[in-house]
DNA sequence: CATTTTGTTCATTTTTACTTGAACAAATTG
DNA sequence: CAATTTGTTCAAGTAAAAATGAACAAAATG
């Protein structure tokens, strides 16, 4: 008996805001995402933000989202900075509170659009003129592997080019619509 | 001197056929590989076997890939049953040789195709149903909450269907050309 | 059927990626 | 301008992923 009292003693002592535990909802939505993430290859930490913002009704501070996730300030501080930068998470001014408060991103245009462009387009920039490159070696072989390698070079380069293609017409659909 | 020839005689006494160094063009699109499977969060062992497999004239042994590519058996074993299930790779009998030979599998259409069939499309699996549950829970929460929650519910099951008939359409482009 | 070759499996090690927390800086408050 | 709040950075710790190599199994050879 006594310890329940001493532990809602404890309870009402404790620091101004009790802090509220995430709502099952909350778990679950957030769950969602970094199983989403996990397939996209993003950090788990950063699925949890995007989640926790992407289902409250108002913007957060940093602080709020440390607490509600049990997150380091050093994660959460980078985790919104890289949201941010990805265009996922955008700052909110809200009056009489010092502190930046963050809201998501949620439209799938934006989103999807940005991180195909920042996260799978930037590996096709140098590509191109990378197998230029292999494809000038070429010349340095000699005459019965040329002849292979040379063939096989210009297949990659044209799966370079669908590739590219076929990101860019993705994306054009994003932004479409 | 005596140290040269020494050095001269083990060369010469060496398992029978010399372990041949990687030729520039092969470092150079192993490396192209293995940049890509960085992206497309792949293991680096997978993108080397892929790549050297991609740029040989002939079908190779796993011993031959073990070899040329300092990989240790473990390694080798797992990468090729993985791009074997991948479809990315296929055996060929050699005659006269009892060794299981690999070679690249070169079409984008099935190499892409199945790739996203099984990393990508495999998450959109169980996300409907469970988006379904989630929508449940929110018969449970009080009114204010609802309405918001409910909202943004609804919002990630379009975003579930627009991923999924976007992944279809894509797969559908690489099959089709 | 003993021996060698070929290949798989998996516990252990190594490497890489992620997270933490403390030190610091900058802005704000009284 | 001292004290507090807010936020960033980064060295160090931790966890997750990948690679290794030894033990094992299966098939083939002589």
């Amino acid at each position: 008996m006594e310890s329940v009292v001493a532990e809602k003693n404890w309870e009402a002592a404790r620091s101004s805001p009790p802090v509220s535990e995430l709502k099952p909802v909350e778990v679950d939505v957030i769950q969602f995402f970094v199983q989403f993430a996990g397939a996209a290859g993003q950090p788990r930490s950063v699925a949890e933000i995007y989640g926790l913002l992407f289902l409250s009704e108002k913007p957060l501070a940093m602080d709020t989202v440390i607490e509600r996730l049990n997150l380091s300030k050093g994660s959460a501080s980078q985790g919104l900075k890289y949201l941010q930068d990805l265009g996922a998470v955008r700052t909110v001014y809200v009056a009489s509170d010092r502190r930046t408060h963050y809201e998501a991103v949620a439209e799938l245009r934006k989103l999807a659009g940005r991180f195909l462009r920042q996260q799978i387009l930037s590996h096709f920039e140098d590509s191109a003129i990378r197998l230029e490159n292999i494809a000038a070696q070429t010349q340095k072989l000699p005459a019965e592997q040329r002849k292979h390698v040379a063939e096989r070079i210009k297949l990659l380069r044209r799966w370079e080019r669908s590739g590219r293609r076929m990101l860019f017409y993705v994306v054009k659909m994003l932004d479409g619509d």
